[in-house]
DNA sequence: TCTGGGGTCCTAGGACCC
DNA sequence: TCTGGGGTCCTAGGACCC
């Protein structure tokens, strides 16, 4: 009945990434797009102001991808089929995958959407890789690619390298092999500004980052950071994979008008509907907000952020309504307004509620 | 090309206190 | 007069991820 690891059985971190999710389960519910260039983002309109969230495969090959303007996505794909994002539809798939991954009885840590890590033992994890993907398949008809590594930094950047529906192992052994040539920002953690900050200090490649000198990079970006970037280089990173239920810092709503905000009344207006849509998410979770951030961005593009500490932790609405208004009231009128967004931070559940610790995501 | 919406964490610097 | 040293709390802003 228990099918024990083998005796060299070894502890093995997986990553689950779903191919080209959102596009893949608009597929599912639209047979007929198959095979056709298929972009999801916004309200669907590319006349809009909005970005790019998935485009299929067929769609890439004409250099659309994730986060470029949707204007500019159905310029380049002229016969694209251009779909709204339907948030719904894509968490009641993701929590199928979630389960169905769940039922191979090992440890489920959810990144996101369409990613997570594994905690399994085993003496051969591409079998259990394979294992994984059929599961998967046959579950939701969804197709996904597995990284396997001995730790989550390389188990995450290994499924890159297995896309699509591919697998595919990076430890310890083959790290420099396989990413010491490579640029930075291909690591799980450093974007584009911290490459081209790296780039000013002759740090290039993965290689050149694993034999910096840790004090360096520690003058640079401070002392967790310079650490961080200085692990990262060499793969290093935490093996824990935890599936502690994930509990949310906060909500927040944000909204980029069509067209700008022009005047202090259609400021306050904006802000107090989202404001009370912030309330209600938080509602919903009956815990109190003790911070609000209004968020704004003037046109054409400079973001500024604002946040004040309640008095005290509330769950009252117009408390937290009006702390957004008040923040409101410290913006420039003369300028225009193109997005909003109102964030509103709730106290931590209380040691032995049942939503106990928090994982911390995004970080290693 | 012209940049969504939902999140998380880190750092710098000012205020304040002893 | 030309200014300590450490600690905490708070806000603004930066960076990254999906």
């Amino acid at each position: 009945m228990d099918a024990r690891p083998a005796p060299d059985a070894r502890s093995w971190v997986l990553h689950v990434d779903l191919d080209q999710f959102i596009a893949a389960v608009e597929v599912l519910r639209r047979p007929e797009l198959a095979g056709k260039p298929v972009i999801v983002g916004g309200r669907g309109d590319p006349s809009e102001r909005a970005v790019v969230s998935t485009a299929s495969y067929e769609a890439r090959a004409f250099g659309v991808g994730s986060g470029m303007p949707l204007r500019l996505a159905a310029r380049k794909v002229p016969d694209a089929v251009i779909l709204p994002v339907d948030a719904a539809a894509y968490t009641e798939a993701s929590e199928e995958v979630m389960e169905a991954l769940r039922g191979l009885g090992v440890v489920v840590e959810v990144l996101g959407w369409d990613e997570a890590f594994l905690g399994v033992r085993t003496d051969d994890p591409e079998a259990f890789a394979g294992r994984v993907r059929r599961t998967v398949l046959e579950a939701t008809d969804l197709h996904c690619s597995v990284g396997i590594g001995d730790n989550k930094v390389r188990a995450k950047i290994a499924t890159g390298f297995g896309k699509p529906r591919g697998v595919f192992r990076l430890t310890a052994d083959n790290w420099f092999e396989v990413m010491g040539g490579r640029p930075t920002i291909d690591l799980w953690g450093i974007g584009t500004k911290i490459s081209k900050r790296l780039a000013g200090h002759g740090i290039e490649t993965v290689r050149q980052l694993s034999e910096a000198d840790e004090a360096v990079l520690v003058g640079e970006f401070g002392p967790r950071m310079g650490v961080w970037y200085s692990q990262l280089g060499r793969g290093i990173g935490s093996a824990v994979v935890d599936d502690t239920p994930w509990v949310a810092r906060g909500h927040s709503r944000e909204t980029t008008y069509q067209s700008n905000l022009t005047t202090p009344d259609e400021v306050r207006a904006a802000v107090r509907e989202l404001a009370s849509q912030v309330f209600d998410d938080t509602v919903k979770e009956g815990r109190p907000v003790f911070r609000v951030t209004l968020k704004v961005r003037y046109a054409p593009f400079f973001t500024q952020s604002k946040a004040r500490k309640l008095p005290a932790p509330t769950q009252d609405c117009d408390v937290v309504v009006d702390a957004a208004v008040a923040l409101a009231e410290t913006l420039d009128p003369a300028r225009e307004v193109r997005l909003l967004g109102v964030r509103a931070e709730m106290v931590m559940p209380e040691e032995g509620d049942p939503v106990e610790r928090t994982p911390v995501r995004g970080r290693l």
